[in-house]
DNA sequence: CTGAAAGCGCTTACAG
DNA sequence: CTGAAAGCGCTTACAG
């Protein structure tokens, strides 16, 4: 037999109509015990697979799920994926998986697969409104992760970025350190608006006044971040420590650290938002602010579905915890 | 309006009959250029987006490409899914993703799935010769990536295991090394036993005896690997350089060394088969056997899409090249 | 408890 | 060049 059985297949096989076969098959419905064996038998012997495609046409709805990220090469992205699959699966939802580069009219071609192909849910790590208006447009749920730009329209899973980096900028504080930087490449998403107001606000309460020139900007990727990590470090008035805002940007310094000569803590101190796997490997471990990315997943599938079981609820955002992993890229400053 | 628009809606908006709107927006059939401009507009207004579900119905194949690998969490895998997805997307496919954490059920499952939403092809780093054997039977085209288990039954695109192993052993008995550990997980996939053969070839073909206490074999995590490198790195008879057999192993070897204290490359040089992110963090850098993950996700799509366009054609086995990074972590031995 | 029929949203020969 | 009709493989009220 070359052609793939049907249901047809497998009700002739059995002796019973279609409508019997599906409901035997499905569980939904009233079947014969002897009848649904039968149907059972014979679908296990034309090694009959239901066609997951028929099955949405008629119920207008897909058992997937709709994941859209960065950059899977970046491990928060990777890792936040195998939670949201791990999630997913669990649950009986495969996993459609698209990546944007960070542009936002990637996302939006992103989300029109996702409509096409009629996903349940999708799960995004956002970089612009676009996609959870287009997706809401059409009757998509969505889930913003990480980082929100459309709070209030959808549910979000997201960690308290102010909190976090408060937290660290105070530790570094207490070891003595003023002239702290900021080392970060946006200010306009809410994870980097966080960030940076975390840092402000530690500061102002130990009455360090504010020093613009601490906040430096960079690219998104390593290259641009080490190069302007590079000039940071280089200046005359170099900071005693600097505060990465995410793990690129540590790569970034790290790299520009090392390029220099530079040692950490020795001569400048290192803290990073996001704890990549490198960041225990290296020669000093790098102090950093983690999030447990595999449970961020499972929150938003969480959500998701629930979303999806109750479409008009009110929106709600998740907080995640965090916890910031203490290593050896401090030290007090020298007196 | 809450309902979807579907090609009734744009057929009647545009004044025409389904038949013709649907000639017009996928561009097959004769249509009268005023009306396809009069169809598009319509859908444009309606915001139209097919069910690309009921599309795969009727044409009975989808445009998606299904992707099983172990595990995102390894860059190995994350990096490869990247390079498949993007390949994907380029040629017009969309990506389902599942990862088995290493077991072959999961695998076989998560091909049920792709069976089931009548996937194009499917993409996967086996595990064994299940998910092909079962995928084959229902007539998908499946290509074997990183290691083969079903060898002239599927496409495959792998590399060279053998001789870029044996280089590498190579140099590092130029370098004056006589014990030389191989760690590695199994010998039973083709990475595995390739790797292996490797090693023994470059002794081999150096008159170096092979001392069966020197290949040490581990789990497959990375807990496993640094007790097991604990064990060998404490012996008495400690060997004074290790070829750890891929990434995963390498940072087991590598957190041991840093546990005992031990120096990389004074006490032990180090190199590893794959080339993680984190090898050029640290120091000293480690030399490692790179694959280009995302060129080898290119070449399976490009050879998927070759296969189901060409179906009855012979199998054919891709190599790609690999690429020694020296870094720092080997030196010639003491004399 | 079972089966005939309708229908999900498309595409595609085919007749005109 | 266009439209009516059939059909992809399911599920699901509904009648019996």
């Amino acid at each position: 037999m070359t052609r793939r059985a049907t249901i047809k297949d497998v009700a002739v096989a059995a002796g019973v109509s279609r409508s019997t076969a599906s409901r035997a098959l499905t569980g939904r419905g009233y079947v014969a015990t002897d009848v649904r064996e039968r149907v059972l038998a014979a679908a296990e012997n034309l090694r009959y697979v239901p066609d997951a495609t028929a099955r949405y046409l008629k119920q207008q709805v897909s058992l997937s799920l709709g994941v859209l990220v960065s950059d899977l090469r970046n491990s928060f992205y990777a890792r936040l994926a195998a939670g949201v699959g791990q999630a997913a699966r669990t649950q009986g939802y495969s996993l459609v998986l698209a990546e944007d580069g960070g542009s936002a009219e990637a996302q939006v071609e992103a989300a029109e697969t996702f409509v096409a192909t009629r996903v349940a849910g999708v799960v995004v790590t956002p970089v612009s409104a676009d996609v959870t208006t287009y997706l809401s447009r059409h009757r998509i749920p969505v889930i913003e992760v990480d980082r929100q730009f459309a709070a209030g329209a959808c549910d979000a899973v997201v960690v308290d970025n102010q909190t976090a980096s408060q937290q660290v900028i105070e530790d570094l504080i207490g070891l003595g350190h003023r002239r702290i930087a900021l080392f970060i490449d946006e200010t306009t998403w809410t994870t980097g608006r966080e960030r940076h107001a975390g840092y402000q606000a530690a500061l102002a309460a130990a009455g360090i006044p504010l020093d613009p020139d601490l906040v430096v900007s960079s690219g998104w990727d390593v290259d641009a971040a080490r190069s302007a990590a590079t000039a940071l470090l280089r200046s005359d008035e170099r900071p005693t420590a600097v505060f990465a805002a995410n793990n690129v940007l540590a790569e970034g310094v790290w790299r520009a650290a090392n390029d220099l000569g530079l040692r950490i803590p020795d001569d400048v101190s290192l803290v990073s938002f996001d704890d990549a796997p490198w960041m225990s490997l290296v020669t000093p471990g790098l102090t950093a602010v983690a999030q447990d990315e595999a449970a961020l997943g499972a929150a938003a599938v969480r959500r998701l579905l629930e979303r999806i079981a109750e479409p008009q609820a009110a929106p709600v955002t998740v907080m995640m915890s965090t916890r910031i992993v203490h290593r050896e890229s401090t030290r007090a400053v020298r007196p």
